[in-house]
DNA sequence: TAAAGGAACTTGTACAAACAAGCCAGCACA
DNA sequence: TGTGCTGGCTTGTTTGTACAAGTTCCTTTA
């Protein structure tokens, strides 16, 4: 069962991407809104607030809201499987287990995703036959076991560990930089040592918090982008300063 | 007049903050919180699902919502403007134009902003008295005589623009990779050429969507990471391909 | 002609009530 | 012992109402 106000706010995306509501036009006003869908005003409310959350569309008070984009949007597994990802938008995805083995966990590792034992998982990820992403992950001991249980070519780890266990991936952390391929970087995704790469650190953690990998994922300069959207009322990204301090 | 449900979301932002609601713990019951604060279920609600869209606190329906991580959120001007941000965090920073003339808009910008004719500026900012940022932004017609009667030495083109002719920037769209270092990027920011830039290439516009600026910044690696939390409810972040599809 | 004022409209905030849906612990039963 | 179910608890959805606050545009006035 789907919420009302989801499917409103599905019919007004689609309406956004379709070009009924042009880029840059007004919204129907609410109430104009809740008589088209014989819904309160509060419903289509809901609705809005999804699109206004997605970017789409800008809302201020006592102005009419006008159209800022068309739709994107991807699943947070999406985001966090690089399979997943790749299927929905129709590329062809290889991937392989490089290296892998359990160690004790370092202190800040511990305190990190709270255990005293880790898996390393080193892999190289392909797309349209290319490589384009060194994966180090360091997984939490709790579910070292159903990792290495899986195969060395296996497609989704995502899925996998959903299948196998139930593991959920509910929230994330990302940190995102540029750095300089190293030896094993440069040699693994085919490029000279020194040039660019696109860094995503991520944290995932489970509906209850609990944290189950730590991963460095490193992208070939050119393969992906990042993309967010943002307003003055909503501000996912932040930006930090690096590690470190200049002259300090 | 600061909003009943905003004062309620600071109040328990401060508490997760302060250690009253450590990381891990649940948060107290809506029913809960709402006679604390002596107000309506709806709006404890909505104090709650700032948290949730700020990625403190992680939520499902049944199930005690649960204090996933620590108060972060940079406003929207702060992210905007690198000179809010760096007086934010206590920074020492500067900045200065280094070349500025109008031109013809190709096609391709035309159609971003919306304006035949636009206003180059190459700037190069520095953190702790180091170049770490080189931005190259294109504004569109109608803002270009404001942006040319600002000092060279400029600190923030974001306040002064506000305070010339009352522009606020509302709504921002990033697209976020890395790239090597040109000959300019490498001689302005004192790094080899080749070497790694994290570039962010962003639009701004007003809040009635009409555009502002294209910019594309590049920063030193290591100087600067961008930082996003996201969860399966809510994901401002998305993946996509790089410009070249490979082998196609 | 231009500025000031105000009325109509639109979005934002707050409250109340009821039901739906999912979670979890504890109980009963095998 | 452990498995399955149930009932209470908590969050999610929807409706309705009232007022506050900001925008927009038209009218009035200097």
């Amino acid at each position: 069962m789907v919420a009302r106000y989801e499917r409103i706010a599905d019919e007004l995306r689609d309406d956004i991407l379709t070009g009924v509501h042009p880029i840059g036009s007004q919204l129907p006003t609410e109430a104009e809104l809740a008589g088209r869908y014989r819904a309160a005003r509060g419903t289509v409310r809901q609705a809005v607030a999804v699109l206004v959350a997605e970017g789409l569309v800008g809302s201020r008070q006592g102005a009419r809201r006008i159209v800022l984009g068309k739709a994107r949007s991807q699943s947070f597994a999406e985001l966090h499987s690089f399979a997943q990802w790749a299927r929905a938008n129709g590329y062809r995805y290889g991937g392989q287990v490089i290296a892998q083995r359990r160690r004790a966990a370092g202190p800040a590792e511990a305190a990190r995703l709270g255990t005293e034992e880790v898996l390393d998982v080193l892999r190289l990820r392909t797309l349209e036959d290319e490589p384009v992403l060194v994966e180090r992950t360091v997984y939490a001991g709790w579910v070292a076991a159903a990792v290495e249980g899986l195969a060395p070519g296996c497609e989704s780890v995502t899925e996998a560990l959903y299948d196998s266990i139930g593991l959920v991936f509910a929230y994330g952390e990302h940190l995102i930089d540029a750095v300089s391929a190293g030896v094993r970087d440069a040699d693994l995704l085919g490029v000279r040592r020194g040039s660019p790469l696109l860094r995503q650190r991520r944290i995932t953690t489970t509906h209850e918090g609990r944290p189950v990998e730590w991963s460095d994922d490193r992208y070939r300069a050119g393969s992906v982008v990042f993309s967010i959207r943002n307003s003055i009322d909503a501000n996912p990204l932040v930006r930090q300063a690096g590690d470190l301090r200049f002259g300090a």
